[in-house]
DNA sequence: ATGAAAGCGCTAACAA
DNA sequence: TTGTTAGCGCTTTCAT
């Protein structure tokens, strides 16, 4: 039976193919009359993967697929059987095919992980420590960049839905227009991050937006500053309207408790708050309209970090710098020491953000069915040179 | 015959699951006899996705399965008969199962991206590179951190290949340890980005790294530098060596050029090359330990941006500045123009190299059976104020 | 143009 | 403990 023998060693897909309308009818049983059509998959693409499987494995260590199976999967099978599966499989290179696997089981071992802008050192902090905690139940991460746009996103979402990952955690592109409402009817599991999607019922991972800016504002008080100015980003956006609102709530604050800074409420007014886009050009030309007001400002709070950039940028241009005008960033900034004055910033807990939302989305793969839960992580304030006082 | 009519309604796995045994038996024929064993993966888990199948969408259409799936393949189907299959995959939310799709045809629609660090924006920008060039051909990008890990490295690859996945593009954590060979036993298309993997036969992206190199260091000489001084990555990384021997390239011809510079050859010293890790800390150390030579140097070539930052910092602590003592950067920094004064830097084309790389890998998936190639691509010398020159 | 049926590689229920 | 078998959802051949 040399035909037989020569495809016991086979190996590739391509003499597999040839060969298996024989090996198949001469394996199982019951199935002696050829198949009434040939369905199987074309021929080898040039450029494919070919793949050993689990019946060539079966085969050389003289055994079933099943107990191949079992070894690869902690299944009950006597020592000696399951070194000669292993053997073989070394032999022949075998890895388990996911992708079938996940088609049976329904579920896979990937995690998909969105995220607006991968440029961004906020959101790659983020994707690490999502990475670390979902190392621990051996999820792998997947990382997809919507680069804030909707339409990408929703691809990526049902790529997701369709590759029939085990999970998503999504920085949502648009908190009004991102719609998650298909992986929710699918019942994929799936934790919000940074921005809460509006109408899903997801859990959420949230910075303490308001609160971070409240304290950085009042910093700016303290330090002397009086005429203050904000810098936000895109109306609308859930972290430029959280921010500017604890903005306004310090400067009433302080208000409030120094009746005789008469002038300290003007920060309030329309034409020292204005919203710019997050990045570094926007944040630009917004401080050059800042410092061309009549009564320009004599410190910025700019509600991201390209913002600021931006703000130092123009400031430069005018001739301007710090801490004789303050600048204070929310969102640390990797060279903040390097920048002279070397630039105050809130700190983000971006990579404890990542972390905790793939602790929580774990909790929901393995079944957890705990009520619906917003986290939400505090920020911490850097003070460095570029708010030591207009005098200093 | 209630049953049925429930069951024709039937969308969610949960009731079709139940009922699976009587449907398929009805709808089958030839197989009235039930199932030996009942095969059927486990009841829904919680946590788990829930999809409609091709199966529910024919019959809440009224034609075959085979019919749904020609109309989301482009297979000829009439236009009433499709119409009618459209509205009922919309109605029910259907979504074509890509696991399964994927386990049938033999491949996928996503490609893999290694990186060893994402927090680094010269990977970052490759990224973006990739993404475009996948978009153009409908193929996804999904990012993997190999973190400069081997292990996490193997890790990803070996999903790359389980998950069967249309191919990869890898910027290797390690030259040496790196190893491609299960990803081309399985002929699976890869291409390798920014390194070169030791003893692998795949389509490569290149840096001109040496030639890079040569131009900044000549650059620091024509600006007055006499002194100079390498920081260079690990010994044995191919970018580390390629940099560097492009500094003694130019060291060499100048030395060569200029026989009265006779101290300029002190440049290629071993106390004046330093092999630090790539990252801030480690560019950082190594320039503290440059200027503590008997004979510190006045200008540094670092070798890249990482390691640049961390030398800046050293100068800084040192109570030196730039462009006294001359600082260039092998590879661009976001915020190069705020860092005062401002860095040159040699701009890597990152971008390209993603580009390039994803171009090469869509020949190689569609079979394309050119031979091996290998693109080198150029850098950009950005000369600014911290190598204005020593008077300056 | 349409449907029936086989099978991609795997896991799991059951029988032995 | 081991093997047999069905079937996860899809595509594709063949027959109609």
């Amino acid at each position: 039976m040399p035909g037989r023998v020569d495809h016991l060693k086979s190996i590739s897909r391509e003499r597999r193919v040839r060969l298996t309308g024989v090996s198949r009818g001469a394996t199982r049983s019951g199935k002696e009359a050829g198949p009434r059509a040939d369905t199987r998959p074309g021929a080898q693409r040039a450029g494919a993967a070919v793949a050993t499987t689990i019946h060539d494995v079966a085969r050389a260590a003289g055994v079933s697929p099943a107990t191949v199976s079992r070894v690869f999967n902690g299944g009950r099978v006597t020592a000696e059987r399951a070194e000669r599966v292993r053997t073989a499989a070394t032999e022949l290179g075998f890895a388990p095919n996911r992708v079938a696997r996940s088609l049976r089981t329904q579920r896979a071992s990937v995690i998909g992980l969105l995220i607006p802008d991968i440029e961004n050192p906020f959101f790659t902090a983020m994707a690490r420590g999502v990475e670390d905690a979902a190392q621990q139940t051996n999820l792998s991460v997947v990382l997809c960049n919507t680069d804030e746009d909707v339409a990408k996103e929703r691809r990526y979402l049902e790529i997701a839905l369709a590759e029939q990952m085990a999970g998503v955690i999504v920085a949502a592109a648009s908190r009004s227009r991102t719609d998650l409402s298909a992986l929710e009817s699918r019942k994929m599991p799936v934790v919000a991050v940074d921005r809460r999607p509006r109408g899903s019922t997801v859990d959420v991972v949230l910075v303490d937006n308001a609160h971070g800016a409240e304290e950085a504002t009042w910093h700016l008080f303290e330090r002397g500053y009086r005429r203050l100015a904000c810098l936000t980003g895109p109306e609308g956006a859930s972290t430029s309207e959280e921010r500017l609102a604890g903005y306004r709530t310090a400067v009433r604050d302080f208000v409030r408790e120094n009746p005789t800074e008469t002038r300290a409420a003007e920060a309030l007014r329309e034409e020292r708050i204005r919203y710019a886009d997050f990045r570094v050009e926007g944040g630009h030309r917004a401080m050059r309209e800042l410092l061309a007001l009549p009564e320009p400002p004599d410190a910025v709070f700019a509600a991201n970090n390209l913002m600021a950039v931006g703000a130092l940028q123009a400031l430069a241009e005018a001739g301007l710098a710090a801490p004789g005008f303050g600048v204070l960033s929310f969102g640390e900034i990797p060279w903040a020491p390097l920048v002279r004055p070397s630039l105050s910033t809130v700190r983000l807990p971006s990579y404890d953000l990542g972390f905790t939302a793939a602790t929580l989305l774990q909790e929901r793969i393995s079944g957890g069915e705990r009520p619906l839960q917003t986290v939400v992580l505090r920020t911490e304030l850097h003070a460095r040179e570029s708010t030591a006082g207009p005098g200093a």
